[in-house]
DNA sequence: TTGTAGGCGTTATCAC
DNA sequence: GTGATAACGCCTACAA
């Protein structure tokens, strides 16, 4: 069990087997070359002395690890790790394992992951990025790791990216709630300078205009981040307005800050969808699990993973390999908080 | 950007520059030690060339790595990121970097999981186990891997472990329905191969019985999952009971389940606590945000993230180091999922 | 202040 | 079927 040994090497496991460091890494790698008595002693060896292969050796060597990363903007948000488990399904496939790490939203962050994860040589990274637009998301793919960009698209052409129409998903709730009636919706989300928020704003705006509807009747209420808690301070502060003015339905920019607002909603005893109408982003499983069922717009999210997972797998491997922009098409799942 | 080079070292920067590897890497390490305009140069070529520093020949050389990682039973358990933030920020003031990996509750992934963090020798390994007796984990030690589990106490003392006494969780939650006056309640939760329903399970029992009522009046329910889906599935099976026989309250052995189960119950028009009283586990976020505010069995998440981080540490670093087990003592929040 | 040499553990090549 | 040797890229003595 050895467990003060510093280290034990091959070296070490040939010396105690009695053979040559050459026929100890033979038996690591090419086990049919060696006898069968010699690999037995070998393999002794390697147990009575707790041998691990050292990782970095062999990757200095090979010049690749078996790894894929996956930095997420928020572990705690079920939407990621529902992309993460798309991800480590195919990754498993090919062979490699998968690392999450979480930028929890934090630009600094995200860039010093970038840079252990490139240091480490890692076989490819996905990433939802704070800033799509980032100059080092392009210096990474530049100096040779293949990288990814989840759930954004990217403007120019240089980098692989998959992601779901957010400007149409921010459409789809709105359409949804102008169908049902309203004309009076507040839009609850940020801060703005998150992209998919922007984007489903804009979708929201234009969904609005189309309609003929006026914009001053879709209320912009802004949120610091897309958390419950946040969910909960916009209902407070949608309760404050004067009921003439109050919109009669929200839609949120994901699923947590409308959980946020339905608790809120019902905690103060208004009714939803009677006195609130809600619709989030996302289609989490809390969403359906909601004691008001959440009408949500569902992203695919274990295909965003399994896609990202492809393209930077084919990045990594394919000396042909072109970057693509996926990008998959949204649905509206309705249910009680909007149909009553 | 230099997308093809092989990997750019710290040979070519030195060649770029035109100085030796030697001062390349005074640069890098003990810039003091380097003159200013020498120094620009050699910045300007790592640069212009792209220069990546490799990580497994800093790591071969140093023997270990900067990264601590965190093998999770269910990345989508909203328990589990949050005791990864509680690891992530500890973590972060010791200079480390958290990779966390799903080992969804399969024991052939975690062992696979181990195996790769073993041999990348990683600083050291957090992991709530499928099985916290199992050998695997005592030879990740007993190898020079400094390993805390979290979330189990150990039945030695040969390994460090964090947790939080789940036997006393359980007989909070029940003591707390009987409080109210209960004399029918179920117990929700499942695989019982799982420790902590186990022991959850087990604290039900001995509340019950102190509390002198008869056994056969609290009702076990088993699930396949500790999950949202599972907790609606126990809800349907609850509902077929005959209504004289049907349990009053239920507590659930997490707050997946409970949320689940809350969603089913309101769904099939009966009521949160009047026609079901409903205790979770773990008081996720999730639990206070349901329309029902959930009554749930706290336990210190970050706290135990923390602190396993600081034993990880301790383990890694200090020579003295004794294995420790800390328990936590968990707590009832009570909320209107039983308080009407 | 700068340059040179040796070694970390593994693997593949090439004689034997 | 086996054993010596060089190389991967970096870092740190030590020498200049």
């Amino acid at each position: 069990m050895n467990a003060a040994s510093r280290s034990v090497s091959v070296k070490d496991v040939a010396a105690r087997a009695g053979v040559s460091l050459g026929t100890v890494s033979n038996v690591l790698n090419r086990p049919d070359r060696v006898s069968d008595p010699t690999r037995v002693k070998v393999e002794t060896a390697m147990r009575e002395l707790g041998f691990v292969r050292n990782e970095s050796a062999r990757q200095l060597r090979a010049g690749h690890s078996r790894v894929v990363a996956y930095v997420v903007l928020d572990a705690a948000n079920p939407f990621f790790t529902d992309v993460a488990q798309g991800v480590e399904l195919s990754a498993g496939l090919a062979d490699l394992w998968l690392f999450i790490c979480n930028s929890n939203n934090d630009a600094e962050r995200e860039r010093a992951y970038l840079d252990l994860l490139q240091q480490q040589r890692v076989q490819g990274i996905l990433i939802t990025p704070v800033d799509p637009d980032a100059e080092h998301l392009r210096e990474v793919a530049g100096r040779g790791t293949p990288l990814v960009v989840v759930d954004r698209t990217q403007q120019g052409l240089d980098l692989c990216s998959v992601a779901v129409d957010d400007v149409l998903g921010g459409r789809l709730a709105v359409e949804h709630l102008i169908d049902r009636g309203h004309t009076q919706v507040a839009f609850i989300g940020g801060p703005l300078s998150i992209g998919q928020v922007r984007d489903r704003w804009q979708g929201a705006q234009q969904a609005w205009a189309d309609a003929g509807l006026p914009p001053e009747s879709l209320h912009l209420i802004t949120t610091s981040a897309l958390t419950v808690v946040e969910g909960r301070g916009a209902g407070e502060r949608l309760s404050g307005l004067p009921s003439r003015r109050r919109p009669m339905a929200a839609f949120c920019a994901n699923d947590l800050l409308a959980l946020g607002l339905l608790q809120q909603t019902i905690g103060s005893g208004r009714r939803v969808p009677d006195d609130l109408a809600i619709v989030g982003y996302d289609d989490i499983e809390f969403a359906s699990a909601a004691a008001v069922p959440l009408t949500s717009v569902r992203q695919p999210r274990h295909e965003l993973g399994r896609t990202a997972t492809e393209l930077v797998i084919d990045e990594a491997t394919n000396p042909a390999h072109t970057h693509t922009q996926v990008t998959f098409t949204p649905e509206l799942i309705a249910r009680t908080s909007t149909l009553g």
